[in-house]
DNA sequence: CAGGTTTTGTCCAGTCTTGTACAAAATTTT
DNA sequence: AAAATTTTGTACAAGACTGGACAAAACCTG
């Protein structure tokens, strides 16, 4: 099967992304991320085909780890508002613990993205309405379970919702405290009627 | 006073401010710059000294038009909540209104340059973190106009309406329908106990 | 060991970028 | 009209970037 990559490929699209989560898409060229990553260009498109790919993937790594993931593993059962209150706290966390500030690299590829890039532009924007909808799927979940009344506007909260996620990532950057983030989480939940206290995890 | 510059620098930066406004900051080089304002680079630096310095221009331009400077101009004896919402009202409205959906060109940089650019960076920090005292001040002189309980987290409240503002105008991006923008903006308001009717202008 | 396959390093051409330098042009002031 | 001032066009040097071409190296399979 040919020779094998000197390099572990893995490593090398967990290095890009935190390159790219740092200093946004386009400001990471072929020559510099290759030399981050440690291989040449050469090596390096022959590797992920071009720089949109490589971000792409990245993009799929970063996202396996974001809080927001809490909401697609859905336990199906559970109830929805304390997952939800523990999202938001794991988001204040995750953008306070960061000693570079750099938010969310999802959040970040979509301001300079969007609408912009031909390419990935349109990729993130249905990135960002899957973000919604399974927001509302999930409230839809929390009226029928009870969890919320029956005449709440689950679009709406659901896009005020997404809105505040992206709010407090984007002012994770600028003000990277956690319990000034939270507290304005916090604050902004309870306006919403969606604040939960989180069951104590069996102790 | 030597020769007259053939070009009018007002127009020039309006134009410079509409098209960072567009793509970036980054993405708009001295040289795209210059032949989108129909200059050269030499005429570029001999007015503008630097892209940078130029983006400052570019930018103070746009602050002083966007739907934010309502809460700087503040009448001082008027009700705080009504303006409040209706700075929500004009802020749904540029984003919809904008057929090229550039969101907010603050947030936008903020989003860019924060935690990446040297100079620039802090610039914009420093703004934002104004931004979100003037508001902490304005809901202050709410609770002391009897238009906020006193028991009022100020500061946690004005973080919540920043996170409210910057979400907004990064949803704007991809969500840029009013309608849309403007349920999940009250829904929001609401539940901060923020939203009032607008008085009606004196018809 | 030969043949096939894949990675890797080097090289290239073409385009872009920045900032400065210098002279020509245009206009005001003396 | 001459001098001073400022803008403008052109030119330069040094460097970065892209994407592809090509040969050499390294490995697997028959």
């Amino acid at each position: 099967m040919g020779r094998p990559a000197k390099f572990d490929r893995d490593a090398a699209v967990e290095i890009a992304m935190q390159e790219i989560w740092r200093h946004g898409f386009e400001a990471c060229s072929v020559a510099t991320l290759s030399a981050r990553l440690g291989i040449t260009r050469s090596s390096f498109y022959n590797a992920f085909c071009s720089r949109e790919a490589l971000f792409l993937e990245a993009l799929e790594r970063y996202l396996a780890t974001t809080p927001d993931r809490m909401l697609a593993t859905i336990p199906s059962d559970a109830a929805v508002l304390p997952l939800l209150t523990e999202m938001f706290r794991a988001l204040c966390h995750d953008r306070a613990v960061d000693p570079e500030a750099r938010g969310c690299m999802a959040v970040n590829a979509v301001a300079e993205l969007t609408g912009t890039h031909e390419t990935l532009g349109p990729i993130l924007e249905s990135r960002f309405q899957e973000s919604i909808a399974r927001i509302e799927c999930l409230l839809a979940r929390a009226v029928k379970q009870g969890e919320l009344p029956p005449e709440t506007d689950v679009k709406a909260k659901a896009l005020a919702l997404k809105s505040l996620i992206v709010g407090l990532n984007l002012m994770g950057k600028v003000v990277p405290d956690e319990a000034t983030l939270w507290a304005a989480a916090r604050h902004s939940l309870e306006g919403l009627g969606l604040w939960a206290e989180a069951e104590t995890t069996h102790a």
